[in-house]
RNA sequence: GGGGCGGUAGCUCAGCUGGCUAGAGCGCUGCGUUCACAUCGCAGAAGUCGGGGGUUCGAGUCCCUCCCGCCCCACCA
């Protein structure tokens, strides 16, 4: 709270500079965020998705981690023990091309630097900037226990690291070997299947003549897109039934260019539909011809080096060249030969690295995987079991399907940047060392040994992050208390990246799922819909927003555009009308609650409503927030939280604001009695606490800030720790909202004749109201003086019936009472008949619809009671204004 | 080649297990210096819920099919 501020002294905007950050220092004053294992009771455990320490925030982390805190916030508020885990990823490759690209800034490569220079640089630039992301959460409120932050680099983490490598190697689940991976020629690091991602280009299929060996003009015809790789081909496969062409298995070809006289198989893979039935066979670079070349014991030749030029195993027209290079030299010097029969355009998928987009190269390579099928039975039992959820449920398909057909996992990469793979290779003999300690020497021989060069898939620090950053693989109370968690929020494109690995390693070393729901938010578009991305330059960032309007105005737009399961759109160039939701409505709260504290004492909000004299309109506004209450409760349970943000939102504005306020405004003057005022006081004191809690887990700052400006709070009060508003039962009162229902419409009504009629808004009319059901006069009799208010009203009078004959706006209600305004001089006779005929026409329509169901008897047989008796009740409410309606009609037209 | 998502007012989208006289925000039109708020108030116009078929007493909601966007997965050269 803003020192000594009183209500008097609240300006007549909300200006949120100034305020936020205040409340943030005073909730880390109070360690409000930070849970001691020792006294948690009953946990609720969220681990944050580590962004990259290369990570700038911007909205898709806006929007994530706005989600996590509403839902630390809310289940903090209902008592948990909320705890939620920051940190950062090292983020291997991309953390790497990062510094790379500094030093080549000055003229260096990490070459020149040698390892540990280079390693120890990057340690340099993440001291410097790798926290910034971290801060830029506080701005926005982000509940987080700072002191458990973690980074996947950490001596604990990277320990954790070892232990599972160790373990999955012992259990045979970690093995090395010789096999197609994808190769990002730029990163010159393998990469897993997960980290290639196709897309789909306009590609060439080239055509080319295999000549027969010893049979001088006949030939075999291939295709392939990537020509290149024929120079490291070992056979020419068909499919050993097709009988076009299997005679000529045992056979041999030349291959063109390299001279190689290579053998024509049958293999089973080849489809014989598929164009000429003959396939050109490159083990070393196209995972199919690899496994073709296991069945054959073929040659596996491989043409490039790892920047991808071609190598010496190559003709020397090629060696140097990079591969599309030598691409089109390839065709050049096919077609001078005769032997390129066609090139056609071809739309294929083809891999890209997901750090560089560089188009990656299938490669055989020597590297390190592990085993998935066995860690995928349980991940993939635990979600069919229903312990492991998704929102929105369709994930879990898509889960469902990976995990099915999981492949084994290529954990090694030839960067310097990350956790060193624990394996060690002795000079002298052929043991290999893998160990949770450096070893000092061969155990076998004593030989000296050399560690793998190589680090590990940044990936295979992250997947263990739940229970990594609360100390496994020590036993640590943090460790006992908090795992597993309870939600992962994060975005839906690493779901195999991260959020199935986590499952299995959960699963494998921690003993248990590392969470129960998983939350997958969608995506943030600009106006166009488009990705927003740097490349784009259409990305919004948070902090302005911040700067411009404030936390809670950024969060509760957000909250509230994010319906579950779909995607977002903001405007980058126009960042007002994106947020502008967000801003109005922080000023309206802040206003609405400037304009309460300045009629409410502290005894106000220390009395119970119920002990009062309740109003209509009290009995009313207590129900409808009991009511909200549980709505916003539910949709939070339910991860709901765009509905949550909904409810609240009418609920403050559209009734709390337009209604109850507009409707106690005289009161809370003393004009009807102290007694009145008091009821309405100690009403509005408490629905006011009670919906700035109900706000509080999706903006926190202004809910934090009005909260301490309540009567009888001081700073040592805060909203944060709740608790969450439990409405009693009997605050709801239907017969009150059906009261107030009532009033509505017929304040509605006046509003509209009036607005159609074009009469002044100073000039007070009086009103007649006919035969009014008895609920509805009471409404009226309860309620007289906001009526007149809201209504800009001279008087309301009841009637037997509307005056006949004279002249004045009429309007039919849903309870059957008649409204009549008495006009003369400005009604206008046509004017009023066609109104009457219009709304006449449209009852009519419903009527006819709604006599047709009930007089079906399957309906009312078939249909719940409470249908049937709700369709009642329309008919009942129509017929009468049908009635009514023709009456006046009729009046009219004798005119 | 599989799988999924979306098509509801001019725009961005809600509408969950079928009961809807289909909603919100923005925009638009008209009115408004009502003492919390013009970052406001009041009123209004605006929808064949993508097309067609089906199930049902009843369909925006379920099924089939077609059209149009988008996404994910996939080793057809």
């Amino acid at each position: 709270m803003s020192d000594n501020l009183t209500h008097h002294e609240l300006s007549a905007r909300y200006d949120p500079t100034g305020i936020e950050a205040p409340i943030y220092e005073r909730w880390l004053g109070r360690r409000a965020f930070h849970v001691p294992a020792e006294t948690a009771q009953n946990p609720y455990v969220i681990a944050i998705p580590p962004p990259n320490v290369t990570a700038a925030l911007h909205m898709g982390h806006g929007l994530n981690n706005t989600i996590q805190d509403v839902l630390i916030r809310y289940m903090r508020m209902r008592g948990r023990d909320a705890m939620w885990i920051p940190g950062t990823d090292h983020a291997g490759i991309a953390t790497q091309n990062v510094v790379e690209r500094e030093l080549a800034g000055e003229g260096l490569s990490r070459h020149d630097l040698e390892r540990d220079r280079f390693v120890q640089r990057v340690w340099e630039w993440v001291d410097q900037y790798g926290s910034t992301i971290i801060e830029q959460l506080k701005t926005m409120g982000c509940s987080c226990d700072w002191d458990r932050t973690r980074f996947t680099l950490d001596d604990g983490l990277s320990r954790a690291v070892r232990e599972v490598f160790v373990r999955l190697y012992e259990k045979g689940l970690i093995y090395r070997g010789n096999y197609i991976i994808n190769w990002c020629p730029r990163c010159r690091t393998a990469l897993s299947n997960e980290e290639a991602e196709h897309r789909e280009v306009v590609g060439r299929l080239y055509h080319i003549r295999y000549p027969l060996a010893d049979e001088d003009g006949q030939y075999v015809v291939v295709a392939t897109t990537r020509p290149e790789t024929m120079l490291g081909d070992t056979a020419v496969a068909v499919h050993p039934d097709d009988k076009r062409t299997r005679h000529l298995v045992g056979r041999a070809v030349a291959l063109p260019l390299v001279g190689r006289r290579i053998a024509i198989i049958g293999d089973e893979y080849v489809d014989p539909e598929f164009g000429s039935g003959f396939v050109k066979v490159t083990p070393a670079h196209d995972p199919n011809d690899f496994e073709i070349g296991v069945r054959h014991d073929l040659r596996r030749v491989n043409v490039m080096n790892g920047d991808a030029t071609i190598n010496e195993e190559a003709p020397e027209a090629y060696r140097g060249l990079d591969r599309f290079v030598a691409r089109d030299r390839v065709v050049e010097d096919l077609d001078k030969l005769g032997l390129l029969v066609t090139v056609e355009d071809h739309v294929h998928s083809i891999g890209h690295c997901y750090r560089c987009n560089t188009i990656v190269e299938p490669r055989l390579s020597l590297q390190w995987f592990v085993s998935m099928r066995p860690l995928a039975e349980p991940a993939l039992a635990a979600y069919r079991e229903g312990r492991l959820r998704f929102h929105p449920e369709r994930f879990g398909g898509t889960y469902e399907h990976w995990m099915t057909n999981v492949r084994d996992w290529c954990i090694s990469r030839q960067l310097w940047w990350g956790h060193r793979i624990p394996v060690w290779y002795c000079r002298d003999c052929e043991e290999i060392t893998v160990s949770r300690e450096d070893p000092a020497a061969c155990g076998v021989c004593g030989g000296e040994l050399d560690q793998d060069p190589d680090v590990l898939d940044t990936w295979f620090s992250s997947w263990l992050w739940p229970f990594s950053t609360l100390g496994w693989p020590e036993e640590t109370a943090d460790l006992a208390t908090f795992y597993p968690t309870h939600t992962l929020s994060t975005a839906p494109e690493i779901l195999f990246f991260w959020v199935a690995r986590m499952v299995m390693a959960g699963l494998e070393f921690a003993g248990d799922l590392p969470f129960t729901d998983v939350l997958l938010h969608g995506t943030v578009r600009d106006a166009q819909g488009r990705r927003m991305s740097k490349s784009l330059g259409n990305g919004i960032d948070p902090l302005e927003v911040v700067n411009l309007f404030g936390a809670d105005a950024m969060r509760f737009t957000l909250v509230s555009a994010a319906a579950l399961g779909t995607d977002l759109q903001l405007d980058h160039q126009d960042l007002e009308s994106s947020f502008r939701v967000g801003r109005n409505f922080a000023n309206k709260i802040w206003n609405a609650v400037r304009f309460a504290l300045a009629n409410v004492t502290e005894a106000d909000g220390s009395t119970d409503p119920m002990t009062t004299d309740l109003e209509l309109a009290d009995r009313w506004i207590l129900s409808r927030f009991a009511r909200t209450s549980e709505t916003v409760s539910g949709a939070f349970d339910r991860f709901r939280l765009h509905e949550a943000a909904d409810a609240a939102y009418q609920f403050v504005w559209g009734e709390f604001c337009d209604w109850y306020l507009e409707l106690v405004k005289t009161r809370l003057k003393g004009e009807r009695g102290e007694g009145s005022r008091k009821a309405a006081a100690a009403t509005l004191a408490s629905v006011l606490d009670g919906w700035l809690r109900l706000l509080h887990p999706i903006m926190p700052f202004i809910s934090e800030e009005l909260y301490c400006h309540q009567p009888g709070r001081t700073e040592e009060d805060t909203i944060i720790a709740g608790p969450w508003p439990a409405p009693p039962e009997r605050w709801t009162d239907p017969e009150a909202e059906a009261g107030l229902d009532a009033l509505q419409e017929i304040v509605g009504a006046v509003r509209n004749l009036r607005s159609d009629y074009g009469i002044d808004p100073s000039r007070r009319i009086d009103v007649v109201v006919a035969r009014p059901p008895a609920a509805v006069a009471d409404a009226l009799a309860a309620e007289t003086e906001g009526l007149l208010r809201l209504g800009r009203l001279e008087s309301v009078r009841l009637a037997e019936a509307a005056p006949s004959g004279e002249p004045g706006a009429h309007a039919v209600l849903r309870s059957g009472a008649e409204l009549f305004l008495p006009l003369a001089g400005v009604v206008d006779v046509d004017r009023e008949r066609s109104r009457v005929s219009a709304e006449l026409e449209r009852v009519e329509g419903l009527l006819s619809g709604s006599r047709r169901k009930l007089e079906d008897p399957r309906f009312t047989d078939q249909a719940p009671e409470e249908v049937v008796e709700r369709e009642r009740e329309k008919r009942r409410s129509l017929e009468e204004r049908h009635a009514l309606l023709v009456q006046k009609r009729t009046a009219f037209g004798s005119q």
